[in-house]
DNA sequence: AAACTATTTATTGTCGACAATCGGCAATCG
DNA sequence: CGATTGCCGATTGTCGACAATAAATAGTTT
């Protein structure tokens, strides 16, 4: 039997353990904000709500706490990590090194059906940008990203990239806004794909890193908007 | 009472819960080679040993697994893992990138005080190559290292890059001879220490990522003799 | 004897129960 | 009246037991 492409939730179930199931889970109720940043998290509410016992909540909850996404206290419990500017300035020094090596080795490695994908990837958020859908923007933003760290063909630089940007995800602003910066980010975006087609690795590298670093300006503008 | 500068047993058990106190247990197992790379972990005989029920020890084997030192098989176990040669290149590859940015910050944020235990560590490491110690020097190498990060002064960036080290601990060679790169490494951390303590962050930067760059190349060297 | 099948055994996966601990509230005492 | 102390409900921490699965073994058939 061949297999679909796109897994099935059995096949879901069969090779992944269910600690591992919930802990995906939580961590989608964390990104979404449905569990709020600093908010207790009770085990036995999402046990019932799963289905399951306390245990496999505790295994994920281990987990989670590893990738640094809920922090636990003996005897208190385990919350949802709220994340400071500070600490949102120190991912960023991270994360500008990483995304240059991203460009470099994107415009080394990505093949073409990748960057096709990226392409396509510019298109669709331009047309989020036309109808102003912040929402959809962030999100097609994530996936480019993501797309663009696949590209640079090394797992651990995968890894090492997704759970740092996690980190960035927990520090929202209430009412990301973003004042008007979504056609600019899409320029940049737009260069560093050119760059990449180019194979022109130096070239790729800086625009990304100055991607990153624009990206983090644009968090500081519209954190100290949301202030005032 | 004033609290005792190194923290007792009794203080141990009283902030970390037991599940992490095993995992760190477990963990030193693993980094230790006493739990061989690729060899499966019994759980009940590690709680056996631990004096614990199984629960404490599946918890700290799922954060383990958050932070890629085992593998887990549904149904099967969980097993430590192997890193090959090509896997530790790939954590290079993001190590150099980390390594330039941790000497850049060095040299901008080192506090004396760091700088000194910096220069300290040197010596001891001089000591350790003139009685061809290979394994006390390997030994302060980790400590150097993991100070340099921490002289960065970015929280974040000392995370990534121990848990992407972590990773490079799995890869070990048969006996590790190094062929006698142990002098020449040290010489690398001085003027590494040297530029930091100019607070020259370019030259930081660049000798921490050659650095890197010539640790890995020593590492090819290695394996390629350990492989005739 | 080789190969396939049934059975046994060891190990993991999950659960419910009990013990330990914390935060809050009320009673008590200075 | 304020602070301290002792309960009380709620929640976490830990455990032992049972179910489910996979590997190992024995048994059967050709």
């Amino acid at each position: 039997m061949a297999p679909t492409s796109a897994p099935t939730t059995l096949q879901l179930v069969q090779t992944n353990s269910l600690p591992a199931l919930v802990q995906v889970e939580i961590e989608q109720l964390i990104l979404s904000g449905e569990l709020a940043a600093g908010e207790r998290i009770n085990e036995s509410d999402l046990a019932m709500r799963f289905g399951t016992s306390r245990g496999p909540v505790r295994e994920a909850l281990r987990g989670l706490e590893e990738s640094r996404l809920v922090r636990s206290e003996k005897n208190r419990g385990v919350f949802v990590r709220a994340v400071s500017i500070e600490e949102a300035d120190e991912i960023y020094d991270v994360r500008e090194a990483l995304d240059q090596l991203i460009g470099q080795r994107a415009a080394l490695r990505a093949t073409p059906q990748q960057l096709r994908e990226l392409e396509a990837a510019l298109d669709e958020m331009d047309r989020a940008t036309d109808v102003e859908d912040v929402k959809s923007y962030h999100a097609l933003n994530l996936r480019f990203h993501d797309m663009l760290v696949d590209s640079a063909g090394n797992a651990r630089l995968t890894e090492s990239y997704r759970l740092l940007t996690k980190g960035l995800l927990l520090f929202r602003l209430r009412g990301l806004k973003d004042g008007g910066g979504l056609p600019v980010s899409n320029t940049e975006h737009k260069a560093v794909v050119a760059a990449i087609a180019a194979h022109d690795a130096a070239r790729a590298g800086r625009l990304l890193r100055q991607h990153a670093a624009a990206s983090r300006a644009r968090m500081h503008k519209a954190a100290s908007a949301a202030r005032t």
